[in-house]
RNA sequence: GCCAGGGUAGCUCAGUGGUAGAGCAGGGGACUCAUAAGCCCUUGGUCGGGAGUUCAACUCUCCCCCCUGGCACCA
């Protein structure tokens, strides 16, 4: 059975919630629910970054201790992804025990490892001398600097700070790094962001400080590291490696995610037969796995924001090279969500509460917009006057009218139950022909689409493939006209076939959309009074059965995607 | 500055050589099963500017203008 392992970036939980975190969880659920759709074996992992010298000084601000004030923030995630419908298989926190014991096997792997240049070792301690703003939590250059030497973005001189660093020594793994994405071209989407760290990369890298001294809110550094007493893991090097310890990194079950043997490989790059690698007992690349003959494949694929990329296209594997740990498959960068043209940010107020807008217009509304209004992983601009549009138009107008017109018509008809007849043939004007015609060829060609468009994570073409059905479907109530149909007796198979027709769409629609909207088309299935759950029916359930009722009954007709009245939402 | 992406209808965008497209918004119409939704028709663009290649360019080449992202520590 194919396997997929999908991580989100762990969320800093120096703040609640916003849209932009939001986005990111939505858009791996549904990815990672497609897989689960399709019968893949599927793990998907997010949670959240909990150390940091940052959550240290806003727990004090708060006068809480950093324990009690990330265990709150990070309930708020939670929350938040729990009404999102957001179904992860682990919520992980870098506050987690086993967390620390990697972190600190990590320290271990680099303290013994040789720079793949020059033989020296890979971790080193040296004295940095530098300027320190503690708003950035970060070293400066005299270029960093405004014209006054000023942070630019905290107006306060930095200090000059003298401390005693371990540095990683990533400069040497320039080449290795762009041999990987040379024979793996695939390993950063999208193509441009590819680019991106390549010029990055042969423009150079310098190594990287590691290691924080005179920091108690974060992970110390193993006592085999000499020197390392009250230092603390820097926090790109303590926050990456979860993807591997909520594995159970390094005992080799983190094996039965991180990686998969051949036939069981899915995902994204799939079919790149050249990627496998033999892995020796650590999973360590080059010798032969220990006790079997199979070969193995890297599997993990990262989702994360655009911001981000460097941690994860080169510190990220970097320190996996340098670990004896496998490459992940893809890092899948996608953009950000702006809000009246600027980046979501708390200074500048127009953070978007995705919590506010779930619990007013509800899970899916929010989902669908962000999953199907702009290309799936580029930029996108919020405004909630095109959200409740997009809305209404798709799922109100379209989707949810056309579920409530065809339930309707079925219970004034046929009594609520599915009518067991199919006769195509007795659609006698070509309008009705067409109509047919026109729907039935929209349902094959999405069959085929969908599928081929969720499996290459363009979700928005997945969608608009199916409401291209949606609306063939409308067209064809209007060109059948089955309230007139119903009047006559004579034209009962023919109302039984538009019906079915109907029917069928909507059963197809809610397997194909599941992935997106997975409550509302739970919805739709037992509105419709079919058994089981969308989210269990294969691609091969996911093609066209048109053809007579089984007589079923449907369910209690409800309004399954009400209309947003922008005007009695006033205020938000 | 360097690298990358983009400038197409009021808005959001699709469209890589052969008579300019979609959705939404605007205008008109017929209908009434339905969530005042749906259906039909329709107004609207010198495709950022200039030059070139070609029988033919939104589409290829060059130059210019403007916008955005990246150039190591905020999803």
């Amino acid at each position: 059975m194919p396997r997929f392992y999908i991580t989100t970036a762990i969320d800093y939980v120096n703040g609640r919630p916003h849209l932009g975190h939001a986005y990111e969880k939505v858009l791996a659920d549904a990815i990672a629910r497609r897989h689960r759709q399709k019968g893949d074996a599927t793990y998907y992992l997010t949670g959240t970054d909990e150390h940091g010298q940052k959550i240290a000084r806003a727990a004090a601000a708060a006068g809480r201790t950093p324990e009690a004030f990330v265990d709150e923030l990070s309930q708020t995630f939670v929350a938040a992804w729990k009404l999102l419908d957001v179904h992860y298989d682990q919520f992980f926190r870098t506050t987690d025990r086993k967390h620390h014991l990697a972190v600190q096997e990590l320290f271990r792997r680099l303290k013994d490892g040789l720079s793949p240049k020059t033989g020296q070792p890979v971790l080193y301690e040296e004295e940095y001398i530098g300027l320190y703003c503690e708003g950035c939590e970060a070293f400066k250059t005299e270029r960093d600097l405004d014209g006054k030497g000023r942070c630019p973005e905290h107006k306060v001189k930095p200090k000059e700070v003298k401390e005693s660093n371990f540095f990683f020594r990533l400069s040497e793994y320039d080449d290795a790094l762009l041999q990987h994405l040379e024979s793996h071209p695939d390993f950063i989407w999208p193509d441009y962001r590819r680019t991106e760290v390549v010029n990055v990369i042969k423009g150079g890298l310098q190594d990287i400080s590691v290691s924080r001294p005179n920091l108690t809110w974060g992970i110390p550094l193993p006592e085999e590291i000499e020197g390392g007493e009250g230092h603390v893991a820097y926090v790109w090097a303590d926050a990456l490696l979860n993807y591997l310890s909520a594995l159970g990194w390094p005992e080799r079950k983190y094996s039965l995610w991180w990686l998969a043997k051949q036939k069981d490989v899915g995902g994204p790059g799939a079919a790149r037969q050249d990627e496998f690698q033999h892995l020796d007992g650590q999973g360590r690349p080059g010798a032969a796995w220990a006790g079997t003959k199979d070969a193995y494949y890297t599997n993990a694929f990262h989702v994360i924001g655009k911001d981000i990329s460097r941690f994860h296209c080169i510190l990220w594997p970097a320190l996996l090279l340098a670990a004896g740990v496998p490459l992940p498959r893809q890092v899948y960068v996608h953009g950000f969500i702006y809000a009246k043209g600027e980046r979501l940010s708390k200074s500048l107020g127009n953070l978007v509460d995705p919590v506010e807008l779930t619990k007013t217009f509800g899970a899916d509304a929010l989902r669908f917009y962000l999953l199907d209004s702009f290309p799936t992983g580029r930029d996108g601009e919020f405004t909630l006057e095109q959200f409740v549009e997009h809305v209404n138009t798709h799922l109100a107008n379209k989707l949810g009218n056309l579920a409530s017109r065809t339930v309707t018509l079925v219970q004034k008809y046929f009594d609520g139950k599915t009518p067991e007849e199919w006769a195509p043939d007795s659609l006698v004007s070509d309008e009705a022909k067409q109509g047919f015609g026109a729907l039935l060829a929209a349902a094959a060609t999405t069959a085929t689409e969908s599928p081929k468009a969720w499996d290459e994570i363009r979700i928005h073409e997945a969608l608009e493939h199916a409401w291209t059905v949606v609306e063939r479907a409308n067209e064809f109530v209007d060109r059948t006209k089955p309230w007139e149909l119903g009047k006559d007796p004579v034209r009962r198979a023919e109302l039984a076939t538009v019906l079915n027709a109907l029917l069928e769409t909507l059963r197809l629609v809610a397997i194909w959309a599941w992935p997106a909207l997975p409550s509302k088309c739970e919805a739709l299935w037992a509105l419709l009074g079919l058994q089981g759950n969308p989210g269990q029916q294969r691609d091969a359930d996911a093609q066209p059965r048109f053809g007579a009722g089984d007589g079923r009954a449907l369910g209690e007709s409800v309004i399954l995607f009400p209309r947003i009245d922008l005007k009695s939402v006033a205020g938000a």
